[in-house]
DNA sequence: AACTATTTATAAGA
DNA sequence: TTCTTATAAATAGTT
């Protein structure tokens, strides 16, 4: 049961919005700020709440990177590409490991692998018992080898690009450090540009 | 002006809780669920508003891996690393950072897999949304791949993504290098939390 | 996996 | 910018 007085309101106070990409400048410019931070603080809660590892790159429309890191971004990345790195026995040269694909080509076959990929789980979704859905108690370890030695031997671009992935920490920077942690294990990393 | 009747409650509503570790097993879990995917959607809500590049890489306490990434995880990254490398080309060798015991690793990662994939299908296998389908928007192109090639190429076997069962390994230098800035920059450095 | 009552985030306005 | 205010959105505890 609510009575209010509307008559006495100073603000029409926060107005639902769309989502969609807001055209006027300031307001973006606003909004990015605001949502950043508060995206930031809702990371470094749920590091903390449940000790989880984060990590999170932002660039803005204007190409500024932003980053947040718990307990911090580079520990999070390397762990990241490690665990990748097991499944890439080699690791090329430093140019071609930092190639990559121009962004719209990408997206085309991003978008068409996530087609097919839709057909496929569409026509298997109709049976009633699903490939993914077996227990894997009953799995002998050859066949989990033959599994993993399967994923392993995927070839061309799978094996490229994870290939291409793991060199990244190669490239690590320790000029203009900005946020540092200290006994505390979370921090805050921010530019606040212009 | 308000007035309330709080008799006719049903249940105490959300609780301020303290931004401290959560111990009990149960609700760090059903915590860490929610405010994952809450933490993706506040993303996904400034990517689109803003049109701002994002990349999300959280570990869970259990160790596996979720990311966010819009237009991909991959892209973000590169766009970071590429910028740090024209501020500081060349740093340390990620060989030598990264050396440990092969042999080793080989075994515990056979078993760590299996163990994962049993997790992974424990969890997943409940729910009445998948995780092909809760996902599939958020992959990386060469997530995509492995999954198309392991559903073209493999059936018959359970499978699931490489990036959840893949080690975790730890290689991790307890690094205290952190995000680069532009040297124009201003920047902010505080502590988020209570 | 839903449901509320709250807390928290934030769109506008100042 | 930074602060305020009213409202939208997220979520803690419960079922």
């Amino acid at each position: 049961m609510e009575i209010s007085d509307n008559a006495s309101k100073k603000t029409m106070g926060r107005q639902k919005i769309e989502i969609i990409k807001i055209k006027n400048k300031t307001r973006l410019q606003v909004t990015f700020t605001k949502r950043r931070l508060g995206l930031f603080k809702k990371a470094s809660e749920l590091s903390v709440l449940c000790g989880a590892k984060i990590a999170i790159l932002v660039q803005s429309p204007g190409g500024k990177i932003f980053t947040f890191g718990n307990p911090s971004v580079e520990s999070v990345l390397h762990s990241f590409q490690t665990g990748r790195m097991n499944f890439s026995p080699g690791f090329g040269n430093f140019d071609s490991r930092c190639k990559y694909d121009e962004a719209v080509r990408k997206l085309e076959r991003e978008n068409m692998i996530k087609n097919r990929m839709k057909e496929k789980f569409e026509e298997e979704g109709s049976s009633n018992k699903f490939w993914w859905d077996k227990s894997i108690e009953g799995l002998e370890l050859h066949e989990l080898e033959e599994y993993l030695e399967a994923l392993e031997g995927l070839k061309g671009n799978v094996l490229d690009r994870v290939t291409n992935y793991t060199s990244w920490a190669n490239c690590s920077s320790s000029s203009n450090l900005l946020a540092y942690s200290n006994s505390d294990d979370k921090y805050y990393n921010g530019f606040i540009g212009s």
